[in-house]
DNA sequence: GTACTGATACTCT
DNA sequence: GAGTATCAGTACT
């Protein structure tokens, strides 16, 4: 078992997003385990990204991007949502991963209880809805993901890469800057190859 | 199968 | 006061 290190999500960001792909995101709760492998990302890029939320300068909000690297940026989105990024680049350098769906391994069954779904495919093929199903809400921004109880497990990694523009963006839209693992189908919407 | 719409609360102007 | 890195339900084809 090996966590993910500081040092891996201090690279450039859109180097750490594919990275992460095939990877294990784990979250120990104190009576059980959830775990889910992540297939679908998108970078939020530093520089040269509108649709990046430091594009407009530091603020309460995302102050935790310009913070140091390997830390939980969780934000809430449309009334229901929380979304969970991690921050990437070095520490004053604004970067995250957004997780946009992971395939269910371990607590499938506490992951049905949190949202109130049986069928595993509509589990987690989402960003508000692996939040949901993993019960991460604004108390776990923040957090250091290179330990527990909240952190991302090294797997082996086998599959195709696809590429394509990001999903949901009023500004930014264009940039290839979404990364999933090409037919699976955890990958949220339909371009899944 | 696709298309539309309302829910909902937090952040920054 | 506007905008938002979404989802689920309904109404259609």
């Amino acid at each position: 078992m090996m966590i993910l290190p500081k040092k891996f999500y201090a690279q450039p960001t859109q180097r750490v997003a594919p990275e992460l792909l095939g990877q294990l995101l784990v979250f120990e709760h104190p009576q059980y385990v959830l775990a889910g492998k992540i297939v679908e990302v998108e970078a939020y890029l530093p520089e040269g990204d509108p649709g990046c939320h430091a594009a407009g300068g530091k603020t309460p909000r995302n102050s935790v991007m310009f913070g140091p690297p390997g830390f939980s940026y969780v934000y809430f989105c449309y009334g229901n949502h929380f979304l969970l990024n991690v921050v990437t680049e070095k520490e004053n350098v604004p970067g995250a991963v957004l997780i946009r769906s992971v395939e269910p391994i371990d607590g499938i069954e506490w992951m049905q209880r949190n949202r109130r779904k049986q069928d595993i495919r509509q589990l987690t093929n989402g960003p508000g809805k692996l939040t949901q199903a993993f019960g991460i809400t604004k108390v776990h921004n923040q957090m250091s993901m290179v330990r527990k109880p909240l952190y991302i497990q090294k797997r082996d990694f086998t599959g195709t890469i696809g590429r394509s523009s990001r999903i949901g963006l009023s500004q930014g839209s264009k940039l290839p800057l979404r990364f999933f693992v090409k037919n699976n189908p955890f990958v949220s919407e339909k371009r899944t190859s």
